[in-house]
DNA sequence: ACCAATTTGTCCGTATGTATG
DNA sequence: TCATACATACGGACAAATTGG
């Protein structure tokens, strides 16, 4: 140690490529660049921040990967709108890695999905009704086609928190509805009593909501997702079980420009 | 159009830096490469993908910010372990962008909060108790520091998420979280009745769960929540107003080594 | 506590493919 | 069709920080 006083803190300036990434999402997230807007050319951001060209670039990597620059069709950077399905793929992978068991989902699909259909009796519009109506023609046009019906039993829920009006709620729901998936088509391959009982319960849900009747929504909502766990340990699945990789698929292999 | 025979799908290859970046995920989410273990050094990747070191660095630039790998003391490269906060910040950033209302916010938490106490009447051990306990009893002391207080306050209602014992609602937690950072401070300053009301809901809560009540739990947190509602709405703030972006912190600023 | 080797952060220059007008 | 602008990718370079003897 040196007898100098010490009398100034110490330095520590942040590498060239994070104060690019930083200074652009502060002009993104304060509002002054709007989604939508072009950002500018690389060379262009070269000249303003006067640093070098891969410097530029890997910040801008980091912005990319947040959802908050984004390419156009011709590479063209524009000011991006980070969305719901970015994030939800995010917290898929970080639920996976973590282990996650069924159990741990279908509570939290439970506690959110009662919130949401209560919210949904109080506050639904004729239009989002006529969507759920339609979803579940659809689903009993479909009967056979397992995929396809889970797609629907999917999109349905959905619905449930749009029709909730609470974007909060169905950023929170994106995890839970991976439940969904894989697990729900073995459930209906295997369950013969599975889909006409979905139908029904969507039915029974969707006029709760119409009469205006929470605690109804609420109550069939809970007899929905009871009979999904029963068909769950039916085929013989453990719930305490960490849901596996099958649910992921990779997410950089998906940023490529379409 | 020419007259050759068409044979030949287009041949569209994902650019380099993202081929890279998908590599590397799919090794570590498929589980071979572990959280934690090195990554090795730049220039090993830039022999094993064979391509420039720019377009390693951006690809890692990519992993970096979604979480996957990090940078330990001396920069090199570990396997990293996504986790929620780094993801709640992400989150909370969406929805301010959204513009998001106070509304939406707080009938989340409602629906959240909620949940999440009955399952921790019913799943709490005494050390989570006791950690609930050690909390009240320091926010009683804080008194009057009303940082503290909210600070104290949000973790208490972090703790009985983690009383719950479910990650899921956890992470669906966190941006409804945020409801009780600076509005709550306004309001525990404006209202003087709005500690004591806070410690004592607190404390039955806790009791509750402690008894494992879970009727009694869900009844207190619902009042102790409209509490914070008519707070809000005491100091002259309006439900329907979205959240400002005061609530945004850089999170690009945040990644500076520490 | 010093030195040598390694590694990262940053920069420069250049070549190539592709989208737009 | 052609020219221009731009992004992608490459090779090489050097200083500063870090590590390990």
């Amino acid at each position: 140690m040196s007898d100098i006083a010490e009398k100034f803190e110490r330095i520590n300036p942040a590498p060239a490529y994070l104060q690019v990434a930083a200074a652009i999402e502060k002009e993104i997230t304060s509002g002054r660049l709007r989604p939508g807007e072009p950002l500018g050319t690389e060379a262009a951001l070269v000249k303003q921040f006067g640093v070098n060209r891969s410097t530029v670039r890997e910040g801008i990597r980091m912005l990319e990967q947040a959802g908050l620059v984004q390419r156009d069709s011709s590479r063209r950077l524009t000011i991006g709108f980070p969305h719901y399905e970015r994030l939800a793929s995010r917290m898929t992978r970080a639920l996976v890695l973590h282990e996650v068991t069924f159990r741990e989902l279908w509570e939290a699909a439970l506690v959110l999905d009662l919130g949401a259909v209560e919210q949904a009796a109080l506050r639904a519009t004729p239009e989002t009704l006529a969507e759920l109506d339609a979803n579940i023609a659809r689903t009993e046009a479909a009967a056979g086609d397992w995929t396809a019906v889970v797609e629907l039993d999917t999109q349905w829920h959905g619905l449930v928190f749009k029709a909730a009006g609470n974007r909060v709620l169905q950023l929170a729901r994106e995890p839970a509805g991976l439940l969904n998936l894989p697990a729900t088509e073995l459930i209906l391959e295997r369950v013969t009593a599975a889909l006409p009982r979905l139908i029904d319960a969507h039915h029974r849900i969707t006029d709760a909501i119409r009469k205006r009747d929470p605690a109804e929504a609420r109550l069939w909502m809970k007899r929905h997702l009871h009979d999904w766990r029963r068909g769950f340990e039916r085929i013989g699945k453990d719930l305490d079980r960490p849901i596996d990789q099958v649910y992921l698929q990779s997410t950089a292999a998906n940023e490529r420009r379409r």
